[in-house]
DNA sequence: CCCCGGCAA
């Protein structure tokens, strides 16, 4: 692979936080801690960049409403930050709320707070993620993930409770982080009408200051391939093998690739290969790293490798927000991600393999430079970089919106169709969203705008995706809640199935004994029902996830006794079950055709059984399906077999539409 | 008819 170096690019700066303050209040006195500098924790507190600037940032932001914060990693933005407003007594009076992506986040940076501020965790500094809460009545520095301060919002859209908020790692653009947005400009914007120019906010943070602050982020080289590279894998594969050769064994390597399938190939080989290699090259220890990964084997990657191997991570994007690995002097960049994209004709949502964006690409290269320097491998040309698009198109323009949309609506947004959306989403994704809450009955059409029903009340109470609320709601009536909240907690959480592909053969031997005929869901209620967290190994199970659903189901099961929901279970009479799903269901049900093949009946789009499903050798004749997921083909995932006449007393009106009509009555 | 990026409520 040639290596021309590239110069490293004009000082960039990571995207960095959104700074909001919602009190117009005077900014109280200022009362600056007197540091004792002996103690380390504060030694390192002033060695950070940040602390250089501490008082010319508090300066502006003491005379600001609100502002947008670059800092470089490394900084100590988001440790630091919520510190000094406190110390300096803006946003005081109430609670300083600082928002994250992640739950770890959010969870570790509340203890690293903590720490600096030689407190006890849940004290003066707290934080709120689902399930848990490790806050108190003093609480003034509260972490909390994105999702949860969204939900809080429902009952406080105003978010009177906090004085400022921080939204960390906004450039991400989560669909919560989006929506927060919004909601965040809303609530300012409301309670500063009176002394601020709205036309400030007009155009999202456009017109905000923006300040900057240095980071300790090492330099990179940047390496471009001269040709382009029809193969990324062997691409990959050459470039691993020649900096194994030629760099010193205490160097990792990292490469980012699509997906598990490939990464488990590529391991395979790079192994195989390392094992014939000439004298003189070390041994190489080969790691692979996605999500689906079990946690003791993702622990692997924060391992160092026996002395004089080389660790190489194969790993999916993960590892560039999610999982930070020290160590790290060789980024290889194969330019490729899997993302979804969502098509809102039809509904669907489509995993593709496709390039990354340059802040992508940024983000990968930085990487290899979080210790030291190092050398960014990316394996295409400085031409292909060049036609790469800039930013990742944000999320909220890749999904179905049905749930931002009731969640707009549960917060009493007047007019969500035309909502403010930093990034607004295509007016057919909004249509196409409202109008699947309407066949959910979750909101009403009245003179052009929509309202919310007491039913979609209902729905957004619960933190699921609308049809999985509705089902919830419709179970009663069937008998079977105490199964429908199992099933729906399964679902929304990571799969409890684990697919180890070498050991295919006894996975399927394992599974035989939960396998029902009446399909996916059936049989994940019968592993539920069976489970024990002793004997998840031999049965393939992934005990953390099962264990998640444990907590999710026990958080619906609150919701529904708030709702005054009858909690039943229909016993060994499964049909219930089924019966209810189809009623919950019905938008994604498909039919088989005479010759085998199946249509979606929304759509009329062939679609066909995933190899995964138990149901895939069979041919039953009506489903209802969780998901579509296009792939080599249009794939149904997690199917349930129902009956047409579920379906048809579900929607008389939907179904008696001819045009959704495929053969629903003509073959018995 | 043969298979899945990553968060989160």
């Amino acid at each position: 692979m040639p290596h021309d170096p590239d110069p490293p690019p004009a000082k960039r700066f990571k995207p960095g936080s959104v700074f909001f303050r919602l009190d117009k209040n005077k900014p109280g006195m200022l009362l600056p801690r007197k540091g004792n500098a002996t103690t380390p924790i504060e030694v390192q507190r002033k060695q950070l960049p940040i602390y250089q600037a501490k008082p010319q940032l508090l300066n502006q932001l003491r005379q600001l409403h609100n502002a947008i914060l670059i800092g470089e990693t490394g900084s100590g933005k988001t440790t630091q930050i919520p510190q000094y407003l406190y110390e300096a007594g803006i946003g005081r009076q109430g609670i300083i709320a600082i928002t994250q992506p992640r739950r770890v986040a959010a969870i570790s940076l509340a203890g690293r707070v903590a720490e600096e501020k030689r407190t006890q965790l849940g004290k003066l500094v707290g934080y709120t993620v689902r399930f848990e809460d490790v806050t108190s009545s003093e609480t003034k520095l509260k972490f909390m993930t994105d999702g949860m301060l969204l939900r809080e919002a429902i009952g406080d859209p105003l978010l009177l409770r906090y004085t400022v908020v921080v939204l960390d790692e906004a450039h991400e653009r989560t669909v919560h982080t989006d929506v927060l947005f919004g909601v965040v400009k809303t609530a300012q914007r409301r309670l500063m009408s009176a002394t601020m120019d709205v036309d400030l906010f007009s155009e999202y943070f456009n017109k905000s200051p923006v300040l900057y602050l240095e980071g300790r982020q090492h330099p990179i080289q940047i390496y471009y391939t001269k040709q382009a590279q029809s193969d990324y894998l062997q691409a990959a594969l050459v470039s691993v093998f020649q900096i194994h050769q030629e760099a010193p064994p205490s160097h990792d390597i990292l490469v980012f690739m699509t997906g598990q399938e490939e990464i488990e190939a590529l391991a395979r080989t790079c192994r195989d290969i390392a094992k014939h290699l000439p004298d003189g090259c070390g041994p190489m220890v080969v790691i692979p790293l996605y999500a689906s990964l079990p946690p003791a084997q993702q622990l692997r990657v924060f391992q160092p490798a026996p002395k004089g191997s080389r660790k190489v991570i194969l790993s999916t994007n993960i590892a560039e927000t999610s999982v930070t690995i020290s160590g790290i002097k060789y980024v290889i960049d194969t330019g490729m991600v899997k993302a979804k994209r969502f098509n809102p004709d039809s509904g669907l949502e489509v995993l593709a393999v496709q390039r990354v964006s340059k802040a992508q690409a940024w983000q990968r290269a930085g990487r290899a430079g979080r210790e030291d320097s190092g050398s960014c491998y990316r394996l295409y040309t400085e031409q292909e970089f060049d036609s790469l698009i800039p930013m990742t198109v944000p999320e909220i323009q890749r999904c179905n919106l049905a749930g931002v949309m009731l969640q707009l609506m549960a917060l009493g947004i007047p007019d969500v169709m035309n909502f403010d959306f930093m990034s607004k989403p295509s007016p057919e994704a909004v249509r196409s969203a409202v109008e699947h809450l309407e066949l959910l009955g979750a909101v009403e059409r009245k003179e052009g705008q929509v309202f919310l029903t007491a039913l979609g009340k209902k729905m957004a109470s619960f933190p699921l995706e609308p049809r999985y609320a509705k089902t919830i709601l419709l179970s009663p009536d069937y008998s079977c809640s105490e199964e429908i909240l199992t099933i729906v907690s399964l679902l929304s959480v990571d799969t409890v199935l684990y697919n180890p592909p070498a050991r295919r053969e006894e996975v399927l031997a394992a599974r035989k004994k939960f396998t029902s005929s009446e399909g996916d869901h059936i049989t994940l209620l019968n592993i539920y029902r069976a489970f024990k967290k002793e004997w998840c190994r031999e049965n393939f199970v992934n005990s953390r996830n099962m264990g998640l659903v444990k907590d999710v189901q026990a958080q619906l099961k609150d919701i529904c006794l708030k709702l005054n929901l009858k909690l039943e279970s229909c016993g060994p009479d499964t049909g219930n079950v089924r019966h209810c799903l189809a009623h919950g269901m019905f938008v994604n049900a498909a039919e088989l055709q005479p010759d085998g093949s199946y249509l979606a009946l929304d759509t009329h789009q062939p679609v066909a059984i995933h190899p995964s499903s138990v149901l895939f050798q069979a041919k039953p004749a009506y489903v209802v399906f969780n998901e579509l997921l296009h792939t080599s083909r249009c794939y149904m995932r997690d199917l349930c077999l129902v009956d047409a006449d579920w379906l048809l007393e579900a929607a008389p009106e939907y179904f008696a539409d001819m045009s959704h009509f495929v053969c629903l009555f003509s073959e018995a």
